[in-house]
RNA sequence: GGGGAGAUAGCGAAGUGGUCAAACGCGGCAGACUGUAAAUCUGUUCCUUCGGGUUCUGUGGUUCAAAUCCACAUCUCCCCA
């Protein structure tokens, strides 16, 4: 038997509002009674292989819900990760390749077992049951809805509204997913509200093969660094937990001030009591935002980097921003002492465009011209600039380089891979 | 199966023979300001060795000249069956 309450209280931690709690604590009931713990079904979709923090919000809530001793049951999408998930798109995904969702696959599982315990996860993949499914069982999946349920779906119908193309592949996605969860015999499945129609697609067609209905568990969708939209890798406005903690400190101090509370609530593991207490400070207006949000930062990214590390981004964050001295660790930028014409110069577009951050050098040359690049804190404009070990160079706000001649480069294996690379 | 409309940069959208690397809006980036952010204003937004080079779904064609005209192909939407 475990404790009911407890259970509960972790499901709404921050999700109180979207979930139903009566439906809910019947369901977790019922399990208790039959004398197990819950099977609580998370599938993931490996169409991109960064996790980020929005993922991690489901993960977080199901790590805390193992600790009561529920098992995970985490489904890779492999099969279903080469149709696509059409929620919330305007039009229709692109396909994966065979190789490239294998690729995908293994990096998400070297980072949700970063959150996650790996003892009391059961791992699936959904092509272990798709594969061996006859194109009669298919059929026999597709006839339990209706095209009609399937428009319901809002973004199905707002592409049939405006005119836009839905391809019927796109009508299975919510059927594979629902039939895992048949295969998988979930009590519960967690996912982002985006998923409403394919969880409860899932409850449906479990009740048609004559299984217990899962019962769904929502999780609010993360907003991006931009304040504005989801946080998802395609729009750009992530933090993914495989980042530096340097890039990690940036991006978090770029969220807007009114996200701070829902951050704390979402990625961080501080207690909600704690939590209160920081808004009301906010509130008060006493402390600059900008000192809560640091202390965010260190909060979130020791979740996932050592102390030292965190410092480090602290003071990172601090010389670049607040132009304060620090001996940090920059990352360097290698040159070949021998390129440099008879001034003893060289061209600074090819020596950024080194970086690989750039996607061309025509981007490098209007950053120059735009005065957004400091050599040893001081706007440079010119092209052609001498070169000499030690040079520190920042460009825009948020990267900063170190030159170092390329003789040096074993001595510096390390930093040489190491990059600053804030914006995608 | 028949008929009609359409495909333009990250997105939306203008452009119907030369003055088009292509208006405008959004988004992105940068600068100023600042409290990190936001807001505001300004600049910028295919590549380039700065000579130029490659673009308007694709392939051919007409023309001194094509995003613009023609043919075929591909994809999408609408109407009818």
């Amino acid at each position: 038997m475990f404790d009911e309450k407890e259970t509960l209280k972790f499901i709404l931690n921050g999700a109180d509002n979207i979930n139903d709690v009566d439906v809910l604590a019947e369901k977790i009931r019922e399990v208790n009674n039959s004398g197990r713990y819950l099977r609580i079904k998370f599938g993931m979709d490996p169409s991109a292989p960064d996790i980020h923090l929005g993922h991690a919000v489901a993960l977080r809530k199901l790590r805390q819900l193992q600790e009561l001793g529920h098992t995970a049951v985490v489904i890779i999408g492999d099969f279903t990760g080469a149709i696509g998930d059409p929620s919330g798109k305007s039009k229709t995904r692109n396909q994966l390749t065979v190789e490239q969702v294998r690729f995908n696959a293994q990096t998400y599982l070297d980072q949700i077992f970063k959150i996650l315990d790996l003892d009391k996860t059961e791992l699936h993949y959904n092509s272990e049951w798709f594969n061996k499914m006859s194109f009669k069982d298919v059929i026999n999946l597709c006839s339990k809805t209706t095209v009609a349920r399937m428009l319901e779906r809002d973004d199905f119908n707002n592409r049939m509204n405006n005119h836009k193309p839905i391809a019927i592949h796109e009508f299975f996605y919510p059927l594979m997913q629902a039939y895992d969860s048949v295969v998988v015999k979930a009590d519960l499945e967690m996912g982002g509200t985006d998923q409403t129609f394919n969880i409860l697609m899932g409850r449906t067609i479990q009740k048609d093969y004559g299984i217990s209905q899962q019962v769904p568990i929502f999780v609010p969708l993360l907003v991006g660094i931009d304040g504005k939209e989801k946080m998802s890798k395609s729009l750009g406005n992530y933090i993914g937990i495989n980042e530096d903690a340097k890039t990690m400190y940036i991006k978090i101090m770029k969220i807007p001030d009114d996200l701070i509370i829902t951050y704390y609530q979402l990625t961080t593991d501080i207690h909600p009591d704690k939590i209160e207490v920081i808004k009301k400070l906010l509130e008060s207006n006493k402390i600059n935002p900008r000192d809560i949000k640091m202390h965010l930062a260190r909060s979130i990214i020791s979740l996932y980097h050592s102390s030292l590390e965190v410092e480090e981004a602290e003071k990172n964050f601090k010389v670049i921003f607040q132009k304060k001295n620090a001996d940090i660790d920059i990352p360097t930028i290698l040159y070949d002492p021998s390129l440099v014409d008879e001034n003893g110069e060289y061209s600074l577009v090819d020596c950024l465009f080194s970086t690989g951050k750039y996607k061309s050098k025509s981007e490098i040359r209007r950053l120059i011209l735009q005065g957004a690049v400091k050599i040893n804190g001081e706007k440079n404009k010119e092209i052609f600039i001498k070169l000499y070990e030690g040079l520190i160079i920042q460009v825009g706000k948020s990267s900063i380089f170190k030159l170092m001649p390329l003789s040096k480069q074993l001595d510096n294996n390390n930093s040489l891979t190491r990059r600053l690379d804030f914006n995608k």
